[in-house]
DNA sequence: CTGAAAGCGCTAACAA
DNA sequence: TTGTTAGCGCTTTCAG
């Protein structure tokens, strides 16, 4: 049974004594064939138990109906709600969506794009690995003709379509909070500022106390790769100053997250005594105690808005279009870790 | 420069003066071509920004290097780490991973598997949809001499290759450690019986009391979709019962939390009145206070051997070899939420 | 070692 | 309305 040949359109025409092309415009819904035809055919592809080749379609239109999406960690819940809602959507408009990861690695990603173009995609949905800082394989999409959409972390390097969030407005918000709360000396535990986002969340940590007309400490923002042991290990170094900070605001939960930990071993009171806040509302910091206060980066929209600004990109004849950037407004969780008042 | 024309191995051929074929020969390492011309094409298909068009190749040998995975879900840790390991192992392989969920749904799983099929997917590597009960489509896809995979959730009526841990000696795990810490009357809220791995959970449940002598007790097994919302609702129901539970074993993480929030919100002292076990080991089963008890469904080896069963199927000539089936050792991690003594 | 030629399965001009 | 024909880009016999 497993070696069966497969059934093609050519058999179907066989039985039928028709030609292939005959076959080809009845499946299709072409309009220039008749319906008892169309009937007909339709009835022996059932009974040959006929699977259309997607594959040979493809490589005639030109066409491979497939996306290929480059996200840089699955275990993150931004990241694979994006690719799922992401899916849902390009599903109902045909597509079927290739998913590769990153894992952060600048080399992972180059070969993730040369697969992705090589398997013929009709485009890529992409957003960066924390690694890279080259961005020639990205153009490189664009200069091949294929359709590329950024989302979360790009660069103003990459000239593709972008969707995120204010990651600005989202620094500002958390600092207004957190100076709304009494906190005077705000420490930020910051990603790698070569990436836009976490410059950016630099950025609006930094506006926001010159606003508040507030000293802006060099020794009180310390970059790293976000991960939990990084969180407890800046978070260490910061306990260690002369003078501690009252709040610490992580650009990652789980960062947020090593710092809480560590504030918990030292019997150090949240947010009594320094207020926490993380970053892209991981599901555990609702459930840790105290809950964490974090940012909503809103996936499910960025997901679906990606899709769609690459399904417009493919139904536009004009491909000369300007690029689209699409910026959400952050939401602020509120939580137990920086509730003073 | 967005519409530039692809170059084709004709394209190389044309500047070599020498013929497509020895091209392609010389790009796939053919022995039969000369170390001379070999570089030559490599050096101008450099020069020409040759990209390989895969659909080609595929279609014309039959072979598309590409993975169809069916997951139901992606927001769950135990599938995108299973799917994060599978694609290590194939990508090194040289295949990669079209991604698709269910969403637990019947008729999303069927349309994923036509769409797979269609687009001539090399195999496929699926879990079971909590809806499923139907299991034609997967025997079409044995039908049509596509290897399938199944892992996690599957049915013995589809013969397939399987691996997954041992379900019911998770149970007896769980079940033996709250009767050594002093339990006496376990409930457990359920999944649904007609899937074959909760069917087995709660078979590991039952064997395990009547292997201690306790009475089994239809009012203490209640099934569910295993959600938050649900856990918490089934523990209502048991906190409503004439006597008590004194342990809760829920068949999954989300669930244990739910029920774990209603004991909070009862104030019930978790684990000395009553004593939570989940399941999957999310991760946020370490940071709840107390953290919860679980099981570890070994991901990345589940992800891996997949991966590996895939290929070997694919490398063996004799397609009539026996279906694998691995079983891993499922691993209890003890923590708060179960610890009496 | 290289070339000629056929064809994977499907689609789209064009012709009838 | 249907058929003929050519070809998407690549691989693979088989001859030379």
């Amino acid at each position: 049974m497993s070696k069966q040949k497969k059934t093609t359109i050519k058999d179907i025409a066989n039985v039928l004594n028709i030609t292939p092309s005959a076959v080809s415009k009845a499946l299709n819904n072409h309009p220039r064939i008749s319906q008892k035809t169309r009937d007909a055919v339709i009835q022996v592809a059932k009974n040959l138990n006929y699977q259309p080749n997607r594959l040979a379609s493809a490589l005639r239109k030109g066409k491979s109906n497939l996306v290929g999406v480059i996200i840089p960690r699955t275990n993150s819940i931004f990241f694979s709600n994006v690719v799922q809602h992401m899916e849902e959507v390009l599903n109902l408009s045909g597509y079927n969506v290739i998913m590769t990861q990153s894992n952060e690695s600048y080399t992972k990603e180059c070969t993730n794009i040369e697969a992705l173009l090589d398997t013929q995609v009709d485009g890529i949905i992409a957003s960066l690995a924390n690694e890279t800082t080259n961005f020639e394989s990205y153009n490189k999409i664009i200069n091949n003709g294929v359709p590329l959409i950024m989302f979360d972390r790009s660069d103003y390097e990459i000239d593709a379509d972008y969707i995120g969030i204010d990651d600005v407005r989202s620094s500002q918000l958390i600092v207004n909070h957190l100076i709304t709360q009494g906190c005077k000396r705000i420490a930020h535990i910051a990603g790698y500022s070569h990436t836009r986002i976490y410059k950016n969340r630099i950025k609006g940590y930094i506006d926001s106390l010159e606003q508040h007309q507030m000293e802006i400490n060099e020794e009180l923002i310390l970059e790293s790769n976000l991960s939990l042991n990084d969180g407890r290990e800046k978070m260490q170094q910061l306990l260690q100053l002369e003078e501690r900070p009252d709040a610490v605001y992580a650009a990652g939960d789980y960062a947020a997250l090593g710092a809480l930990q560590i504030l918990k071993e030292h019997n150090i009171k949240v947010p009594e005594e320094i207020a926490v806040v993380g970053f892209s509302n991981e599901p555990f910091t609702a459930l840790t105690s105290p809950s964490i206060t974090t940012i909503n980066q809103h996936s499910e929209q960025i997901g679906k808005l990606a899709a769609k600004a690459f399904i417009q990109r493919m139904d536009e004849q004009n491909s000369d279009s300007n690029v689209t950037n699409i910026i959400l407004e952050p939401e602020l969780i509120i939580r137990e870790s920086s509730k003073r008042i």
